[in-house]
DNA sequence: GTCATAGTTGCTTATATTGCCAAATAATGG
DNA sequence: CCATTATTTGGCAATATAAGCAACTATGAC
């Protein structure tokens, strides 16, 4: 019994949203949004430290995925979260890697209890 | 002012864990065992209809980012959850694909109704 | 119109990820 | 020990992602 069309597509979706956020650039350009509220791409390219076009590229990535939303104001472009289901999304996401550590912290102290040395 | 070196390290946690989820293969694994709980490599290699090699490697993927856990049995190794938190971070990113079709649906009618035809 | 500023997009190169086959390893039963 | 079953690992070819430079578009000031 293999996994339907359905599954696929929701798999599919779902991975959109999650590679859009996996990469370091990403993650603090929505952690800064999400602290500072809503910056322009001259502002993050400041602060990331990379070419603007390079920003501006992670940034629409972004936007595709529906994570951020942008408003222009002249010539400037001012980015800030679609929702706020994003900082909680965020948030989950800590809890993960705290959940991580533990786990880690306990299979070393489980090594080191049963050494000879 | 640009990113710090701690800042830098602290989303390439972040990120390694985005990345391990950031395949459709590896979201419908988590989320089958998830709902059914623990499976060993073989049954999942059935509901995913790919070669054992790749299943394994994409277990092996989502072990190293603390997702999931193994236990062996004899020859067979089960994987589970590694924390309930994934479920909830699963969940979590369920709210956010929602708020992008809602925003997705919402641009549309703003086309629609601003037609000439 | 010209200039300056802000952002985006085309292109190329470098690097990373994915999938499968084949081979290796691990545990169990005869 | 040999065969069988479950899983992992090495290697390779195909594909995808990332970064920066240069060129382009857009807006506003003069």
């Amino acid at each position: 019994m293999t996994m339907s069309e359905d599954d696929r597509l929701r798999a599919e979706s779902r991975a959109g949203v999650l590679k859009a956020l996996a990469h370091p650039t990403r993650i603090y350009i929505v952690d800064l949004i999400d602290r500072e509220g809503p910056h322009c791409v001259c502002d993050l390219t400041a602060r990331v430290g990379a070419d603007t076009s390079t920003v501006s590229r992670h940034l629409s990535i972004l936007k595709n995925a529906g994570i951020l939303s942008d408003r222009k104001e002249g010539t400037t472009v001012y980015y800030s979260l679609a929702c706020s289901c994003i900082a909680e999304f965020m948030a989950g996401l800590e809890n993960v890697l705290h959940a991580k550590y533990r786990n880690e912290q306990k299979a070393y102290s489980a090594v080191m209890a049963s050494r000879v040395d």
